[in-house]
DNA sequence: TATTGTAACTAACAATCGTTAGTTTTGTGA
DNA sequence: TCACAAAACTAACGATTGTTAGTTACAATA
């Protein structure tokens, strides 16, 4: 799998942007780690917002489409909640630097792309919401706020590519069964 | 309590930081906001980096003391995680622009303002960890990977911040009480 | 070999950045 | 009313920003 010089190009501002976040990052920045001038990267991108919106555009929309699938399909509400952990496991360990611009740079967005990611941001966590909707009506969840718990699953889950480096030794399956009783039994 | 014009300048500033981050806000936004010329913020402050540091050492210290108070009290795991959650969010509460440059901006702290902030988030997450072994010793906590309970409920107290806004109604007791259940006694 | 497209280069632009110097206005206490 | 300090101002600085224009190096194809 090959990658165009626009994708290189992508993947290297993403990594810089994890470090410093978007607004820190200069086209000097970007073009140096890849051994060019930074008027060379205009023969590839339109500029740096591009840059930006790929990145995040595209990993919102797995996200999106993630939460939007698991809704559509049958099952308890708990078995959904251990699916949508999971998946989240699998973009975030495929994705964190594309995460990072997701989670802190999403504002600097402009235009159509910003318009567009806030729909999906929306869409994604209403999904997320009726899944605990759900599983408080049936019963499977505490009737506790459902805020609360919506809150809590999103912010651990949101935040799980900064742990991802960390994770290490900790092997994928394993990460997925730990996190998804923790988030879901508790831990006493 | 009357507030001094620099106090003033670094809550406007935290607002602003807290939108669009530390490097994307200008010392002539800041100045905007508060009706009067970039040049003038300088009566008050050494430079934009001093108001940055004000912000996250400020409330770094105060976790970091808040932390190391409960682990020195005794205490059984449960209940000094309980108070750690509880202290989280009053001080969430009362300084939610500044968490958000302590979660977002600390990487452009420079010199050994940076070196302070790193010591006292290392000594913080230390002290936080050693509850968890603490627990899972005594057996107050299930014998899961303590370094996914410390990841998990860490990072849903980083980001209440960002919470706050939305709380709305939800009373700060109220909010204490759900999530020291939903974090430690799960949603199930 | 000649051609062509890709991807690099140098040089420069207008705008904005944090910051400094020097000056004027404003408010307070003697 | 006068003196002084606090806090605002104007003007400008060198550096850096994203970006454009025009040109060159190089590889593959015909």
């Amino acid at each position: 799998m090959k990658l165009t010089r626009k994708e290189e190009i992508v993947i290297v501002a993403a990594k810089l942007f994890k470090e410093k976040g978007y607004s820190a990052v200069s086209m000097r920045d970007i073009a140096q780690q890849m051994d060019i001038k930074a008027a060379s990267l205009y023969n590839h991108i339109k500029g740096k917002q591009e840059i930006l919106s790929s990145l995040v555009l595209h990993v919102a929309e797995k996200f999106t489409n993630s939460t939007q699938t698991i809704t559509s399909q049958d099952g308890t509400a708990l078995q959904r909640l251990k699916k949508l952990i999971e998946v989240h496991i699998d973009i975030t360990v495929h994705h964190a630097d594309a995460i990072a611009a997701l989670n802190n740079d999403w504002m600097h967005l402009d235009g159509q792309d910003l318009l567009d990611f806030i729909a999906m941001r929306d869409q994604y966590e209403e999904n997320f919401r009726s899944i605990i909707k759900q599983g408080i009506q049936e019963q499977q969840i505490k009737a506790k706020e459902p805020e609360v718990i919506l809150f809590s699953i999103l912010s651990t889950l949101r935040t799980l590519y900064l742990w991802n480096e960390k994770r290490g030794k900790l092997e994928v399956n394993v990460l997925k069964k730990e996190l998804v009783s923790v988030l879901i039994s508790g831990i006493v």
